[in-house]
DNA sequence: AGACGTCATGGGAACGTTACCGCACACATT
DNA sequence: AATGTGTGCGGTAACGTTCCCATGACGTCT
């Protein structure tokens, strides 16, 4: 209450309440080598009596290790990067570590100054999803790293988490094949981006096996957002089409956004337009219908890149590369024509 | 490249380099006290030559501040809190400082864990979402402390920074009078909680001042879930009434679980039944039909939290509780009676 | 019985930084 | 010419911890 100003009790207070030297107070609050558990008990009676409580600052400058980890993402306020961030969070306070989160927002110059910080701040590793595409810095002052994302794949020497896409889109590809949507239209992000490429390559991959050729799939392209999805939507309806159509879309945002659009359009989802999104965003669930979607575990990956991180801390870079199995959420944007009426089957697949 | 392993490079280094001594290297890179520009020059461009970066676990050490910040919030998965700690990470950053994020669960046990990893960690300061009662050993080891959240108001003693529920509530209910809606029922949280008790009690003085009895409003209580807001929703179904319902829920979730109720039961919102939120999360963009909410806003608060938590931190306790406004966002969850309909008011409140 | 190993403990250095003090020199003042 | 004043710089201590080595006591083996 009153002794708020006083100094925080140090180890040399503990040691000299315990009766003994500072040498022999560490070592019993370490726990471990030759010590008397008389000697034992009595420093650690002290040290709780004086509320010692270790200096972190102080044991990482001796060590060498902080005890913490730096974690830079685009937006801790988007929800799938929130849950990374709190898995990775929870795995980092299992293993007595703490984590310093920071946000890029897609800015490359943030990302370098985040990254300098971290450095500063005499991180013991971080965990990054790369926007920028020059990571010298890092690889100079060997700051151990592990990238998460997509974008990670640009950067193969590097150990990186992310979800396996390639699963993914068969996962989606497969339940929309179940509900009787052979070929579904695409809605995608900016050409720019690489998980567009590999979105679209497990696509082709999987028509290739079921003896569906690529080429007949409608692509519109947007940006990862509400609005973009609503765009490309707008686009793929004003296309000439005969029945039902079906969507997928790269990103749960667009799949809300397309599903404004077919809204604005006066058709209705599901009976008109089946929508099928990617990411798993609790937004989903409250979207009517419900959007049925392949969820990211984000807090997996979260948690699988501190695993990784540590490994890479240790110098032991088992794993060099770590795809995350996303799975299906199933509510009701799927119109299911595989038992309503067999026979006619997805637009543009058929006939 | 090649030298990833070698020593990070301390004053030490730049100092020889420099050819001066490490106290003037120091203050070369201070910036301040009596120092030749030629030397500082020097001094500098060692620096940069060698890739020193200055070492903040040793500052932290010497100077007793260690530059970071600790936030302790119930679930940084959840879209408000991600937004708080946003505001603050953004502001910590801007003021040079680091965030450390915990996320309790609104769980005592783990708060009290948090706290201490957060001491021994040796932050400057702490802001705090409370969820225990207890806060003695905050108080005994003089962490600088800033509370946010309504529940921070049982601590009258200590720096907090919420949203201003009375100017929120009375925003509310005035734009339902406007929309024709002057006794709507209200969903609130559990009994235990202080927000209900804040929350209702701001309701009374608006109806007082309106001179509408607020004991003819209908009252179900639920958990801050969107099940709690749906059973309650049903509940509130299950009275017997006449003409349209309005519905002023304490939290967006359970407005949306409200919705959902609504629609369960075969009525339609806005025609039958009106809602209004409380919160402003992005989900209610994209429910049918959109939710009118009061949103709190998350991200100032975070902001104003680590600006009032500095003040703290430096013995200037200027303002020792502050309340951020809320602001109204109109969506398409309220019927307007007003101009339809203006003659049958809403359902308990007249006649 | 003497040499040696084991064990509990104490003393000191080191991690990288900054604050303080002291020294040397230049210049202005009496 | 002797004294004060200011300025640039170097040396050293200190922050709190851990690690290494030295010391002394005790028990064991030959």
């Amino acid at each position: 209450m009153g002794q708020s100003r006083t100094r925080r009790p140090t180890i040399i207070d503990v040691a000299e309440r315990a009766g003994v030297s500072k040498s022999t107070a560490a070592r019993a609050l370490a726990g471990s080598s030759n010590i008397t558990d008389e000697t034992r008990e009595r420093v650690v009676a002290a040290a709780t009596s004086v509320g010692y409580e270790r200096n972190h600052l102080a044991v990482g400058m001796r060590s060498g290790r902080s005890g913490m980890l730096g974690l830079v993402i685009p937006d801790i306020a988007n929800p799938f990067w929130a849950d990374v961030a709190r898995g990775a969070q929870d795995r980092a306070a299992r293993a007595g570590a703490s984590l310093l989160v920071f946000s890029s927002d897609w800015d490359p110059k943030a990302e370098a100054t985040h990254l300098k910080t971290l450095r500063r701040a005499r991180v013991d590793g971080a965990i990054v999803n790369p926007v920028s595409d020059n990571f010298d810095d890092l690889d100079r002052f060997g700051l151990p790293c592990v990238f998460i994302g997509s974008s990670a794949e640009r950067f193969p020497d590097i150990s990186s988490v992310g979800s396996d896409i390639a699963q993914a889109v068969r996962l989606g590809l497969d339940h929309l094949v179940a509900k009787g949507h052979r070929a579904p239209a695409l809605i995608l992000g900016p050409k720019s981006r690489l998980a567009r490429a590999r979105f679209l390559r497990a696509v082709h991959e999987h028509c290739i096996e079921r003896d569906v050729d690529p080429a007949i799939l409608a692509i519109e392209d947007g940006e990862y957002t509400v609005e973009g999805g609503r765009q490309a939507m707008r686009r793929l309806l004003d296309r000439p089409r005969v029945g039902h159509l079906a969507v997928f879309a790269a990103n749960d945002l667009m799949a809300l956004g397309a599903m404004m659009a077919v809204r604005d359009a006066g058709l209705d989802c599901p009976r008109d337009v089946s929508i099928l999104g990617f990411d798993g965003i609790p937004s989903g669930e409250f979207a009517w219908p419900g959007l049925t979607t392949v969820a990211k575990p984000g807090r997996d990956i979260g948690e699988k890149a501190v695993e990784s991180l540590f490994d890479e801390i240790q110098h032991k870079p088992e794993h060099r590369r770590i795809y995350m199995p996303c799975r299906l959420m199933e509510r009701g944007s799927l119109a299911d024509l595989s038992i309503a009426a067999p026979q006619r089957v997805a637009g543009a697949g058929r006939v």
